[in-house]
RNA sequence: GGCGCGGUAGCUCAGUUGGUUAGAGCGAUCGACUCAUAAUCGAUAGGUCGGGAGUUCAAGUCUCCCCCACGCCA
């Protein structure tokens, strides 16, 4: 038995999130959590929502309400919709939690005293009429390069060249429209990531088996043209955590707030504390302090790649830069893209399926599947409404689903819905036996290395072995000379609606309670091995035949939902 | 433009340090079975491994060039 701490990247208040985040972090750290779990392992599965920055002021502002309002507000969406999809963190934080402001000033005031923090004075946009400093992509003008009028601060979409605000012509606030802009000075913090350089490297290079669409990004931006580049950790916002050293107030840093990117890491080790604060757990240092017990903790970190960059080089910056029995990551598992029927999944836009509207329409454990299995590990994947339907009706519906309903009801018609007794099992059992001891091994293994879609292809090939088994000694023929031996045969395919409960739960949790809830059975440990798992329930045992798993898509529903959710998403 | 990840059967993808006739699932075709959500099981077909050159006894696997798609560029 081992300890792990597990946490997913924490998804951004302003709005619900689509099917292709979920797939990214959420979704494989859940189902990672639940493995270990039921292996018997102590796991702290954290999440939180990342509650700061401008999005979350503009977002606020749109709606109408004071953005504390509106984050609670989000937040509770979103931890409802994260219950929706089964997602088992053991607490969902928020970043503008009490314990992350302490916490993250904190740091701060420690990185000041180790010499890692330097205060810069730059010339940023202001705007009047909005009274505030503008971030560079909320504003736009004419492009100086090839005279595209839309160009925003940061670049221009139109000939992609990186610009300066103070380049645009004719600058306006996105936000506005105002065009009463000046350049004003301002000072901000800066932590000098370039003096951990050497120690990060060393640290990535240490890290030899990690995926490789991790470290790549990782020594891109270690060594890049001029290397790794100190960071701003502070804004000009209102909406944020007050800059302090520590509990002490910054001179001259007065009115500001840290960088969302800055606090947002630090969430994760206050969520722990916000676990402890709700009741749930006794003590968050054992999980987060390798001077009190962390050092046996092991901490996997599950995101997608645009995060990667900050939890590779921006947080381990932080935590070694503290300097103070900080826990790091052991292992981080990063994510490609999940696209959209040919493009992108677009918050934007409202292209996509998004978090709500896909538990509106279909179970959990269906979605769960279709994007565990199609996980985008080695690239990017792609979501389309045609194999969705012909993959999960498959998998779901014809291959699991029917097993359970083929040999219960089988069972029910000839020997009543107890196990029943009799027969002696030979060599068709042993050769499942065999074959399931190996994919028993295969599917541990490839789920202690996080390899999402070949575990849920061996967990399929797990489901089909049930299939074949009953394919080849066929009790009902069996049963019409000798019903002793269909009673064996019987009693062997509902021991393994029991063993795929337990080994399905991780990916598909409802349906997996359905199968055990039908079996009548509370003992789901692990199995140990093959022969003992199909032996479990023995002759005499009730069972219920259980409702139908999953109904299929039909090709109306998928036709319909093909067009509804390729447009406009309201509000 | 620079960099990154990919380009393997109709589709989605596996292919470890280069080594026997390149694999799986789905789809297709044929067959078996009839317990079951017209489900299941078996068999067969199908690929010049993006293109070209090179290294090697041997390359999907290494080197170089090119093409295509996607992404990132603080």
């Amino acid at each position: 038995m081992a300890r792990h701490l597990i946490t997913s990247a924490i998804p951004y208040i302003n709005g619900i999130k689509h099917l292709g985040n979920l797939v990214g972090s959420q979704l494989p750290a859940d189902l990672y959590a639940r493995y270990l779990r039921a292996r018997g392992h102590e796991v702290l599965f954290l999440c939180a929502t990342d509650e700061h920055g401008t999005p979350a002021e503009l977002a606020a502002a749109k709606a109408g309400k004071p953005v504390a309002d509106y984050c609670a507000e989000m937040h509770d969406v979103q931890a409802r919709i994260a219950d929706g999809f089964a997602l088992s963190f053991d607490h969902f934080g928020r970043s503008s939690s009490a314990q992350n402001r302490a916490l993250t000033q904190a740091f701060a005031g420690r990185l000041a005293d180790q010499g890692l923090i330097r205060e810069v004075t730059e010339e940023q946009v202001y705007s009047v009429t909005d009274g505030r400093f503008l971030p560079d992509r909320y504003i736009e003008g004419t492009c100086p390069n090839c005279g595209f009028a839309d160009a925003r601060g940061d670049q221009c979409d139109n000939c992609t060249k990186q610009l300066d605000p103070t380049d645009l012509i004719n600058p306006r606030s996105t936000i506005s429209g105002a065009t009463d802009l000046e350049v004003r000075t301002t000072k901000h913090l800066y932590l000098e990531q370039s003096k951990l350089k050497g120690q990060l490297a060393d640290w990535i290079a240490s890290k030899a088996d990690w995926p490789v669409l991790t470290t790549s990004i990782a020594k891109k931006w270690l060594n890049d043209g001029d290397g790794l580049q100190d960071r701003g950790i502070t804004r000009d916002l209102d909406w944020g955590i007050p800059v302090k050293r520590g509990t002490e107030d910054w001179p001259g840093m007065e009115g500001k707030v840290f960088y969302v990117w800055f606090d947002a890491p630090i969430e994760y080790i206050a969520c722990a504390q916000e676990w402890v604060d709700a009741g749930k757990g006794s003590d968050w240092e054992r999980w987060w302090r390798t001077d009190k017990g962390a050092d046996d903790v092991r901490y996997t970190q599950f995101m997608g790649k645009d995060n990667v960059p900050f939890h590779t080089l921006s947080f381990p910056a932080t935590i070694m830069g503290a300097d103070d029995n900080w826990k790091l990551v052991d292992y981080i598992k990063s994510f490609n893209y999940l696209n959209y029927d040919g493009g992108q999944f677009s918050t934007s836009r409202g292209r996509g399926v998004f978090m709500d509207q896909a538990l509106d329409i279909l179970p959990a454990d269906v979605w769960r599947w279709w994007l565990l299995s199609h996980a985008p590990e080695s690239s990017d994947a792609e979501f389309t409404w045609e194999a969705f339907q012909q993959d999960v009706n498959k998998d779901l519906a014809d291959v699991l689903g029917n097993f359970v309903s083929r040999i219960t009801k089988f069972c029910r018609s000839k020997f009543g819905e107890t196990v029943p007794e009799g027969g002696i099992a030979g060599d068709a059992e042993a050769a499942l036996t065999a074959e399931l001891d190996s994919r028993l091994a295969a599917y541990a293994q490839h789920m202690d290395a996080i390899e999402v879609r070949k575990a849920a292809a061996e967990l399929r090939a797990i489901w089909v072995a049930g299939n074949e088994y009953l394919q080849s000694t066929a009790p009902w023929t069996t049963f019409k000379t000798d019903p002793e031996q269909a009673a064996c045969q019987v009693r062997h395919g509902l021991n393994l609606i029991r063993l795929y409960a337990i080994l399905s739960a991780p990916f598909i949790p409802d349906m997996a309670r359905i199968m055990a809830e039908a079996m009548n059975v509370t003992d789901l440990d692990w199995p140990e091995d093959a022969a003992a798992a199909l032996t479990a329930l023995p002759a005499g045992h009730a069972f219920v035949v259980p409702e139908n798993l999953f109904t299929k898509i039909t090709d109306d529903q998928r036709a319909d939902w093909s067009e509804r959710f390729a447009g406009i998403r309201e509000g």
